[in-house]
This record gives structure tokens, C-alpha cells and sequence, in this order.
DNA sequence: ATAAGTCACGAAAACGTTTTCGTGTTAAAA
DNA sequence: TTTTAACACGAAAACGTTTTCGTGACTTAT
């Protein structure tokens, strides 16, 4: 078990000096075909590789970006994810990952294992807790200590700093006013609490698109879920919410579901009542997961592009990372993502 | 903007030695009770922290493990990262996420971008490609540079190291028995090409099943896709050859599939033709995946216990990495993960 | 008063690089 | 022949730690 091999050991073998041997490998005109021949040889054989902590020491540059998620058996993150690690290598950077499972504290414990000096910026979507409690002093830290943070989907607008967002409130819009289209005239909302971000502006959407076609919002046709808790863990829960919400309005004709559960579990009751989609109603959910597509019915979605949001997520952030030449008065970007309707047959 | 303090800054600030600072921190008993008691509320107020990289370089050890997976959009392997995640965050390691796309070069460009010095093991499920190409130079060289991997999943016998698989016989065998004991008299098996590892063991299970109870395996009830082509963009093309299937042996009452895709696609071709799942047909799947759950009729499958995988993999990495003391002669283990047959709606 | 021992701290090496600067040798120019 | 320039290389510093070893100033025992 022949350890990796070093400057310093093939300086000794070839009996050069360091540095003759680190110039030799880089062409350097300071040194000799000769020996640069031999050097380079030398090195190819015994398959020299530069250390990459010794670089990231000497050049207070690691090219690797962390990214924290709340989770990562989701199809939204995972997807992000997969965006964010093609550009990052694509752009010679490796990623690593910090899950915060919903939780601050451990937020806040990943960011600060990362912060020093494993990696050269953050790219994070924030806990449900985080943003409940509204803490949010780690990313000011991290900010003041010149590390830079990218914030996706679910953000915090007291920060500064570089966002990609989906456009929210439009997608949501656009759903709603498929449905009024469609001839929906009693369509109900299942969403969540409002403190998670981005719950409240499709709340917002649907109601700005009631609005738009003089339709007057009805509170009982707006179902909040509290979603502290796991999805999976109180599906019956959310279905005997659903069914509480199907039953005391009988004239709902269509769905809008801020993710993919809710329009699932949706589906699933309103079958259970004996109502056909998408004859007795329709329905639509916010997402980009893998459900959508393959349920039955399949259901039509808002989809997110969640490859898309890591994409220029970590573009944002590399470009930052390497333009920090000038930076006088430091200025923050915000990309918003169209989201796009993705028709299936959950609506006529 | 002020960087990162370090012990030298300290140092400076405090009118001592850089030593004696470092060992004030870690509380050495050679530092008088004063002294300490200044550098450490000096290194408090400015929220010193070691910085990670002089660290890894050292005491050559990253605390970081390296985590190679053909793709991450993937219930299967971002359950198992979620595992791994786990116990590196809790025994003090961070996760570095290579994703290899199923090409077998990207797999051996990220092997090595992280082995030179990033990371101090691997984690690894190994690429359809490399499975077809047999090529394992990429791990050997890895291994004899005294990096240790840990294999799931996807495993390659001939390589020696450390394994954490399924036991994917016993799983389809258990499945298949089931449909049996279920009276199912016609079993058909729809499953992949031989090459891929896990494909062929739960292929063998299938017919040692039916071996078991005197059933003559037939040959036109064994459905072999070529998978080199990812999934979901030509799900029509899968659910062609399934219909095929289906329509030559009019008399299939019971389906094991290999994933979760083929068995989805099974019900819905059955559903098409007319057949009552389970009353005429019954579905067992084979996957960790979140449609089974959530699919109409919900599916029977076998779980793999995918976090439980990454867990195990990853406390066997660790152990073996902070082992390095005896070892004379390596031994390696592998750990087999029991399946779970998880009984839903797609049987009776 | 001297030897021995304790205490509190600093110098320096090491981890593996890159880069700046110096220096000895040789060849070309004056 | 002397000065200058080009050439080819090495020494050393720096990145931020930890740790070994040395050392000067006291204190204690003889």
C-alpha cells in the first residue's frame, strides 16, 4: 500500500529541488527540456496528482460549494441537487452536502462544520423551523466572514444576498385560472400555514386569480395543513381534513394543491366519495416530483424546474466566487423561474 | 468584511506566541491559568474556530467520505445518502456527493477529482456502464493508494472491499413464493438485462421460487428490457413490449417485476386490457420508491431498506478509517440488508 | 550557596503546494 | 579580459494548524 506520491519524494528521487520538480510539472520556462523531461516522466509514472487540501491551503480557495437542504428524499431537492453539482463540475468545483432535516439547530451546526474554510460558499434553501423561529443570524455571519450564500425556493427577504426563486405566485395563478377556464366555479385551495414562504404566495396567486375574474373567495374553501410534522407520517390526518373539507362544500368542482400530497390525497377522496376526475372535478398540484406523472389520474402540475433553479443557483454562486475583484457597493440578484403548466388528466 | 481570525492574529493581538495560543485553546495544562483564560475569551468574542483545511492537511485525514452514485433523482440512492449523511454527521464527517450519471467515465473523472486528498474513503454504487465494461482499474488504483471503499448496492465481486448489498434472492424469492402461496398459477417475471448485478440475483430468485415448488419455469414468461436507456423517456417502448407480454400468455394471474417502473407500467397495461388488479392479476414490485405507496392499487413491493443501507456502509467507512492501526492482513466484509416484503393493495 | 526541579512559554518542524527572489555558471557583448 | 545577460536551478516563505523540544526564570531541597 504504496501511499500518494509527493513533490518533496520525487524532488528526492530525481535528486532536484522541490520547486524545480512543482515548476518542471507546470512548464515552466525557467527550467529546462531536459529536465522538465525527466520530471514529467517521473511523475507519470508513479501518477502524480496534486495534493487538493495542500492547493486549497496555499490558494484559501477550496473550489468546492456546500449545499444545505432541509431533505433530501424529495424529488424537488434531489433535483436541485443534481442541477447544482452538473454546473459545479462542468465549472471544476465539487459539492457537498449538508441535510438540515427540517431542524435549525441543525442548520446552523452544518453551516458552521462547512464554514470554516471547507468551502467557498453556500448554497441552502432554509428549514421549516428557521423559518418559524426567524433566526437567522448563521447567514448574517457567514455573509460578514465574505463567504457568500445563494438562497433557492423557499428564501428569506430580510437577507441579502443572491436568490432563485420560483415564481410562485404566477404558477399558482396560472393553475387557478386554468380551472376558471375549465368551468370550475367552486374551486378550493389545500395549502399550508403561512409562515413557509412560499405556501403563502401561491395562497396569494390563487387568490389574486379569484380576484381577476370577480370571484369571490370563500374562507371555507380554503383548507390549511399544518405541515410541521412529516407528510408521510399523518396521511390520514390530511385525509380526513380533505374529506371534512369535501363534504361540508359539495359544489366543489376544482382542486389547487400546493404540492404534490395534497392533490394525491385529494384525488384519493374525492374517489372515495364516488366523484369522478376530471368530470366532477379537477385538480392541480405545485410540484415536480415523480407522483404527478405516474398516478392515476395523472395529475396535472406547475412545474417547478428544479434541475433549472440549481443550475443558475450554483452559476450565481461561482460567479460571485470568482469575480470578487471589484465588488465596491456588493449587489444581490434575484432570478425568478417561470414555472409552466404541465397538462395531465386530472383536468378536462 | 473582516476574514476569518486566525491563531496568528491572536497571537499578535495578545502579545504571545501562535503555541501558546493553540495550546491555551486546547487547554494544555503547560499554560498558566491566566494566559488561558485571556486567549480563550479573546478567541470567544471573535468567534475563532480552527480552520478545517490546515487541519486535514495536517493530520492528513479530511473527515470528509466521498459518496459516488450513477444518479441522485432516485428514491433509492437519496435514501441511501440520507443514511450515509446520518452517521458521518453524527461520528463528526461530512458528505461529498459525486453523481456519475451512469457513464463510467464521469465515475472515474470524480474518483479521482476527490481522491486526491479531498476526501479520506469512498462510498460507492458502481454505473450500469462500468458494469458493462467490466473496467474496475479506477478502484484498485483507489485501494492501493490505501483509500478504503465501501460498495452498495451495485457491487462487483471481483473487487475486495468492504460491501453492503440486499439480499436480492432471498427478497424475489420471498416475493414470488407469496404469489404462489397467493395461488397464482402463471408467474410472469419482468426484469433486466443480465449485466446489471441486482437484475440478475432477483432473476434467480424467481426461478429457485419456482424450482422450490415444482413449477416449470417458461421462458416466453420472462421479460428481459434492455435498460441502458434511462427510464422514463421511453416508457411507451416498455409498456409495448409489457402489452406484448401479456396478450401471448393470456393465462398470467401473477407479476414480480424487478423495480418499481416495471411494475407500475404492468398494472397500467393490465388495467387497459381489462384485468382487475389483484382479483385476475396480482403485482409485486421490487424497490424503495414512493409510487408503490402512493400508486392505484397501491403495490406490493420489497423494500430495501435504503437508509439502513447508507447507515451501514457508512459506520463500516468510518470503522475501517479510524482502525488503520492493526489491519495486517485486511479483511473485508459484507454486510447483507434483509428485504421486507411490504404487502399493499396489488395482492390479496 | 549550589544543584535540581518546576513552571510558563517560544522556536521550529511538519503537512504539500506555489511563487518570489537570489545565485552560481556559462555564453555573449564590449 | 572584463562586464553583462541569459540560463537553470535552489532556498525560503506562505497558507493555518499541532506538537515536540528547548530554555530562561523561579522555587525547593541539600
Amino acid at each position: 500500500m504504496k501511499r500518494k506520491i509527493t513533490l518533496k519524494q520525487i524532488a528526492r528521487e530525481l535528486e532536484v529541488s522541490i520547486s524545480t520538480v512543482s515548476k518542471a510539472l507546470r512548464n515552466s520556462a525557467e527550467i529546462s527540456e531536459d529536465t522538465k523531461q525527466k520530471v514529467q516522466a517521473f511523475a507519470k509514472l508513479y501518477n502524480y496528482r496534486p495534493n487538493n487540501i495542500a492547493l486549497s491551503l496555499k490558494n484559501r480557495k477550496t473550489n468546492t460549494i456546500g449545499i444545505i437542504i432541509p431533505e433530501i428524499v424529495h424529488h424537488f431537492f434531489s433535483k436541485v441537487i443534481r442541477g447544482v453539482e452538473l454546473v459545479a463540475n462542468k465549472r471544476g468545483y465539487n459539492v457537498i452536502v449538508g441535510l438540515s432535516n427540517e431542524s435549525f439547530s441543525k442548520e446552523v451546526i452544518n453551516m458552521e462544520m462547512l464554514a470554516n474554510g471547507s468551502i467557498d460558499g453556500f448554497i441552502l434553501s432554509i428549514s421549516k423551523e428557521t423559518q418559524q423561529l426567524q433566526d437567522y443570524h448563521h447567514f448574517d455571519e457567514t455573509m460578514s466572514q465574505g463567504m457568500p450564500i445563494v438562497m433557492f425556493d423557499r428564501v428569506v427577504s430580510d437577507i441579502n444576498c443572491d436568490k432563485v426563486i420560483v415564481d410562485d405566485l404566477n404558477g399558482a395563478k396560472n393553475a387557478v385560472e386554468k380551472l376558471i377556464k375549465n368551468d370550475c366555479k367552486s374551486i378550493a385551495l389545500i395549502t399550508t400555514k403561512d409562515y413557509v414562504s412560499v405556501g403563502k404566495l401561491r395562497t396569494q396567486g390563487y387568490l389574486e386569480a379569484l380576484e381577476n375574474h370577480k370571484i369571490q373567495p370563500k374562507a371555507e374553501l380554503i383548507l390549511k395543513i399544518d405541515d410541521t410534522l412529516d407528510y408521510e407520517s399523518h396521511l390520514e390526518a390530511l385525509e380526513k381534513e380533505i374529506e371534512q373539507l369535501f363534504k361540508s362544500n359539495k359544489d366543489i368542482d376544482g382542486i389547487f394543491a400546493v404540492n404534490e400530497l395534497y392533490a394525491l390525497s385529494a384525488m384519493k377522496v374525492a374517489r372515495k366519495l364516488g366523484l369522478d376526475i376530471p368530470n366532477d372535478i379537477q385538480v392541480i398540484g405545485f410540484t415536480d416530483g415523480v407522483l404527478s406523472k405516474h398516478s392515476t389520474p395523472s395529475l396535472t402540475t406547475v412545474s417547478q424546474h428544479a434541475q433549472q433553479m440549481g443550475e443558475r443557483a450554483a452559476d450565481l454562486l461561482i460567479n460571485k466566487l470568482e469575480n470578487k475583484i471589484e465588488s465596491e457597493e456588493e449587489e444581490f440578484q434575484t432570478i425568478v423561474i417561470e414555472t409552466e403548466l404541465i397538462e395531465r388528466e386530472s383536468t378536462k
